[in-house]
DNA sequence: TCTATAGTTCGATAAATTTCGAACAATAGA
DNA sequence: TCTATTGTTCGAAATTTATCGAACTATAGA
């Protein structure tokens, strides 16, 4: 499998990554994410089909959220915290600190 | 007119938020509001039509984002920042700082 | 090489959003 | 009271997004 399309950072606008997280599954991920550290698709899915995970992943991705890589037959997800902190920062921290609401 | 339905912050849930400033027009109009204060929703458009205008209001409204009040035909609109920052500690603070990115 | 596991891609359907004109409502001022 | 100004509401069309099954790809291990 090729290796997946991650946008530079500095290629992500604002937009793109409140767009992601304003989804309720999504925001869910990325909240484990930052919980947990590294994990597989499988791991996050919430008993959706595979298809429909595989479509929020890569909005996730796409939005320089999280990144991903290929680890045998598993795709492991991480956040991409570093290269949000610096292009939008203090924004994933006050998302994550209220992500409960 | 009767007044506007603005709801408790408490009632507004944090993906509410992300959705209403995920739209670039929403952004921008909270970006202005922000650096201007208060503004009638004339002075908000950017040559949509007015219908257009009343619905990107109504979903900032419906968000806890911005309080409209009436005065005499027009509709001042300013934003909840009392509110949002007492709800979503810092969210407003890291949106505005990124939000010309 | 055969099989199981983990995800992706495709295609179709459903649901939500955006957009805008037209008709309507409320206020201010002449 | 008549008119202009400001916005809202309604309804329809266009666009986007979400959802999910089916077929496909890639890797690991027996």
């Amino acid at each position: 499998m090729r290796p997946f399309k991650h946008p530079k950072i500095e290629d992500v606008a604002l937009e793109h990554v409140l767009h992601a997280l304003c989804d309720p599954l999504r925001m869910d991920i990325v909240r484990q994410l930052a919980a947990d550290g590294e994990a597989s698709c499988n791991a996050l899915d919430r008993g959706r089909p595979k298809s429909s995970m595989s479509h929020h992943f890569r909005v996730l991705r796409d939005a320089g959220i999280v990144a991903t890589r290929s680890d045998g037959t598993a795709h492991m997800n991480s956040l991409r915290r570093t290269d949000l902190d610096k292009r939008f920062p203090g924004l994933l921290d006050a998302v994550l600190l209220n992500a409960d609401r």
